[in-house]
DNA sequence: TATTGTTATACTCTATAACTATA
DNA sequence: TATAGTTATAGAGTATAACAATA
């Protein structure tokens, strides 16, 4: 036994607190960053919000106030959704996707460092298994 | 590029949820969790505090409430280190052994799950690359 | 009736800075 | 002077339950 999740743990904080430390002056918390960088990964920059809170492993009560804070900064938008209106779709507006652009740099720049001495397939191999512990813990 | 990160979070918040749903009983916090098994995996079941801190990945400030909790249910004790007075020695209990031993069961029963069908291989090489991001954050 | 999202409350986690005590 | 840990404060994340609007 490897104690995966103690390594995960660990992994998630170190490289949080390295996240907000880079982009500090962005003033946002770990979970905006978050909420910022999946939606600039969906199509349209668009998602509901609860695809998002499952993309980001966020509770619904948590992604409100994320939300709220985002959309009050002018970072993302929320309407209602054409066909189902008890569904709120979330958006990047223009300044919101320059910004979550610099934030999936700076994660592909930790990415980067973490992978540079290890085989190619590492990261591959490595989201599998992070995948498969979603999956297992769903 | 994978964005590891983001496949890092979302495993962290699962595994985290299902791991205190599963030891709901014990009314501890992901955070009390994770320093009772962190406790565990160590010789003596003793630490000291930025050790522990280190290992968590848990701010010292955090940590301090972390263990005034466990200490107060009598899960861990604090003294200070024979020679450096100003470091502090925490150690599971007798009881906090018991509980810290439940824990790293269930760590374990989520991380056997997730990897049923994955190469016997796969959790080594994904510790590889945790351990990579950590460093590479520090 | 069931689902999506929000609100309300209480507790936990975090950053920051100041502080005590030891070295 | 520097380090280990704690305290204080304010803001962010979470569970839980209740709620409004829509399906």
């Amino acid at each position: 036994m490897v104690f995966l999740l103690l390594d995960l743990q660990r992994a998630t904080h170190a490289t949080l607190h390295r996240l907000t430390t880079d982009l500090a002056e962005l003033r946002l918390a770990p979970s905006e960053l978050n909420a910022l960088a999946n939606l600039a990964r969906r199509p349209d920059a668009a998602s509901t919000v609860s695809e998002l809170g499952a993309a980001a492993g966020t509770r619904p009560t948590t992604l409100t106030s994320i939300l709220d804070r985002l959309e009050q900064r002018g970072l993302v938008s929320r309407a209602p959704h054409e066909r189902d209106r008890r569904t709120v779709v979330v958006r990047l507006t223009p300044p919101g996707t320059t910004i979550a652009t610099r934030v999936l740099e700076a994660m592909a720049d930790v990415e980067r460092r973490a992978l540079a001495s290890l085989p190619p397939d590492a990261a591959e191999r490595a989201a599998t298994v992070l995948r498969a512990l979603t999956e297992a813990a769903a």
